[in-house]
DNA sequence: CCTTGACCTGCAGTGCGCTCTAAGTAGTAT
DNA sequence: ATACTACTTAGAGCGCACTGCAGGTCAAGG
């Protein structure tokens, strides 16, 4: 059970590439990965699910940056557990506010699609180039929706 | 009413930098502004409410070459409805997995939390390395969750 | 007249997150 | 011996979405 997975099999359960991994490595997200006598990397069952982790936080859209940061608190050991809980609790706040944000987003692409569903139901073939006003249905920022996050 | 905004002041409402304005100008995906006499740009309400749109896209992660698709699209006029239509179902599809991806990875995320909080709450100021196995907890991908979208 | 400031253009540079290339090694198969 | 495959490294390159820079124009103010 204790796999000892090569970098092509780790690549395949991680869906990361081969070149991704290296890269990881590199940078110190991975710590370094043991290796066999000929040099070749040989992951274990504890690399795999750290990569997993990071996979995780990637794709809530965590910086590779902030990943680093976490990680090295993890290796500093336990002393750090309240910096890496407010890490990802900051973490945490920004997923909820992104989910808030797509929603509302969703909930203008549904008006914008049901408007044009409404023009493309009373026979749309008129090719005037008459649309050009459809846009209009998107009220502007209103300031307080972009605050300055730029 | 007609305001005619100076780039400034069409980036301060936009929330764009005026380098961005001017890019997207370039790029296509905002019409050719009209000029002062000097040639200075000068954006109408139109303008301002179709970077509006544009800003509203983009933040919902719609890559610009897509934008720029559906910008064309516009252009050609009321025949290229569907296409529109379909264009931003697509992406409608594509927000709502988004947010459902978000929302998993969220739950994975104050499962963590949760665990590290119990951690944090039974004294842990033993500087041992232990903790080098918390991240067990992040089940790896399995297969389903990752298929092979890279 | 000279400076200041807002604007213009074209093009180069940046930061991120990979991704690819080149050159080399090690082990197995024919 | 030779080919093939999987791996290694250092380092260059890429796509995206800007962002910055140099150099120029124009209008108003001191």
């Amino acid at each position: 059970m204790d796999s000892r997975l090569t970098i092509q099999q780790a690549a395949g359960v991680t869906g990361l590439s081969e070149h991704t991994l290296r890269y990881y490595e590199r940078i110190g997200l991975i710590a370094p990965i043991e290796r066999a006598p000929n040099g070749h990397r040989r992951y274990s069952d504890d690399d795999i699910s750290w990569i997993g982790f990071l996979n995780r936080l990637r794709s809530t859209g965590l910086p590779i940056s902030k990943m680093l940061k976490f990680t090295a608190l993890q290796r500093e050991g336990g002393a750090t557990l309240h910096e890496r809980l407010a890490l990802l609790k900051s973490h945490r706040r920004e997923v909820k506010q992104k989910i808030q944000e797509l929603s509302d987003h969703l909930a203008l692409l549904e008006a914008k699609i049901s408007y044009y569903s409404e023009r493309a139901d009373l026979g749309s073939d008129r090719s005037e180039p008459d649309t050009e006003k459809c846009h209009m249905l998107e009220g502007q920022p209103s300031a307080a929706e972009q605050p300055s996050p730029r």
